[in-house]
DNA sequence: TCTGGGGTCCTAGGGCGA
DNA sequence: TCTGTCGCCCTAGGACCC
């Protein structure tokens, strides 16, 4: 059977259940079925939930006001383990590379894949056998939409999850009457790219739906919503218009975090700043870039109304090219004194690295140059991190003692990643 | 008392040289 | 020499994604 009827390369888009909550369940099966919501970091706020607690809490939920309702369902609530969902994801994308030559890894817990147009293989069978594989392998169900562009894929899947008992999960869009059926069922929010903002102005005008949407005169979707937007319009029409993309090294590289509580002293956020920018160092150092720009950034918590509100930034042009972590926690800490203040109670602060250039191809200055001796050094540093445990070789100006400790009341064991924390079977 | 983190892309608008 | 205009570059900020 020909299923493939726009005659054109097929795109899959692979996506993981409720990804951090399934994580959490395929180490404790007795929560299948079972509420679960796993939090931000500090254990802010709800990031990811299971279908059963859907019901009963919204996305984005701040988890003090929750903790009524947590109880009054039997919610299973977890701290986010950041090891153990990098490993679960790896393993899903290695298995799934298997399956198209061309995959597009578009974030932690999906993926495209590209199937060529000669590729006539009845593609409902081919998204139950990647559903299957990586169920059985994993313990991670996901959900499959096959159509022309990367958009309508999107739409499908989404039809795919919403009606999983119909579809096993596995939805394809290879005609036109499936097609504008399912863009009439989609609403203008829920379109990939549309997001809150645009969703309202888009309402207000009485575009309710995906298939609206489509019928905007490209001036109009132009003018109000960019270049975006009218690519948007042709991926939905079916023309394809993006591609998979190929793995690009980053532009810019953060370390942003909310204090656990409060602080006012210039010393404690010295501190914070220079981990930060060491943090950005390690990470540069292993794409092998450099950087030119720094910014650090600093401000109060926006929702205390009653505190006095104080936020700013400093973006450092740096003389030189460099990677190096003393260096940058140097730049960094200087940009902090410039805009830290007295007397207020700060939430948060970060330091972004941006403006990069090839470690190999930083071009030398006349009068300024980053310390030729930090090249060794680093390396040095690196070697003995990555062998004897991330973190172990601090600068001076860190707080040695101290190991900053975010509130994480509901960590679940690495059961991946820690070879203390490996579960055992017993005989 | 307690509300995440890390990215990308696009545009408007100003400065500036031809 | 003065002025207007065009295009380029840069930056800040908004909007989006997961």
């Amino acid at each position: 059977m020909l299923l493939n009827l726009f005659n054109l390369p097929m795109f899959a888009l692979v996506d993981c259940n409720n990804f951090y909550a399934s994580c959490e369940r395929v180490f404790r099966p007795e929560l299948i079925n079972k509420p679960v919501v796993v939090l931000s970091n500090n254990d802010g706020c709800v990031i990811a939930r299971s279908n059963e607690a859907k019901k009963h809490i919204p996305m984005g939920a701040p988890a003090f006001k929750f903790e009524k309702i947590f109880k009054q369902y039997n919610i299973n609530v977890f701290s986010s383990n950041y090891p153990l969902y990098g490993d679960m994801s790896n393993r899903v994308m290695t298995i799934l590379s298997g399956f198209a030559p061309d995959i597009e890894i578009y974030s932690i817990d999906e993926a495209f894949l590209k199937y060529g147009k000669s590729n006539y293989i009845n593609l409902i069978d081919e998204g139950l056998k990647i559903s299957h594989i990586i169920k059985k392998s994993t313990g991670i169900p996901v959900s499959v939409g096959f159509a022309p562009t990367k958009a309508l894929s999107k739409v499908a899947n989404r039809i795919a999850k919403k009606f999983s008992e119909r579809t096993n999960s596995v939805y394809v869009i290879d005609n036109e009457e499936k097609r504008i059926k399912a863009l009439k069922w989609l609403a203008i929010e829920d379109v990939w790219g549309i997001g809150r903002k645009n969703a309202k102005k888009l309402r207000n005008i009485n575009i309710n739906s995906a298939y609206d949407f489509t019928q905007l005169s490209n001036e109009w979707i132009k003018k109000y919503l960019t270049i975006t937007g009218l690519r948007l319009k042709r991926e939905l029409q079916g023309l394809p218009t993006l591609d998979l993309e190929q793995y690009v090294e980053k532009k810019s590289i953060a370390t942003t975090r909310t204090f656990e509580k409060n602080h006012s002293d210039f010393e404690q956020i010295k501190e914070r700043v220079t981990t930060f920018a060491v943090s950005n160092a390690e990470k540069l150092r292993k794409q092998k870039s450099c950087t030119n720009t720094i910014m650090v950034f600093l401000h109060t918590n926006g929702h205390r109304k009653d505190l006095p509100q104080y936020s700013k930034n400093i973006v450092i042009k740096l003389p030189y090219a460099t990677s190096s972590s003393i260096e940058l926690a140097k730049f960094a800490v200087d940009g902090l004194k410039t805009i830290y203040k007295k007397g207020y109670k700060y939430k948060k602060a970060g330091v972004i690295v941006m403006d990069f250039v090839d470690e190999d191809k930083k071009q030398k200055k006349l009068f300024e140059n980053s310390n030729p001796k930090h090249i060794d050094l680093m390396k040095a540093v690196d070697i003995i991190n990555d062998t004897i445990g991330h973190g172990k070789i601090k600068l001076g100006s860190q707080d040695l003692k101290r190991t900053w400790k975010m509130n994480q009341n509901s960590l679940s064991p690495r059961y991946t990643t820690r070879l203390d924390d490996i579960i055992r079977v017993k005989a």
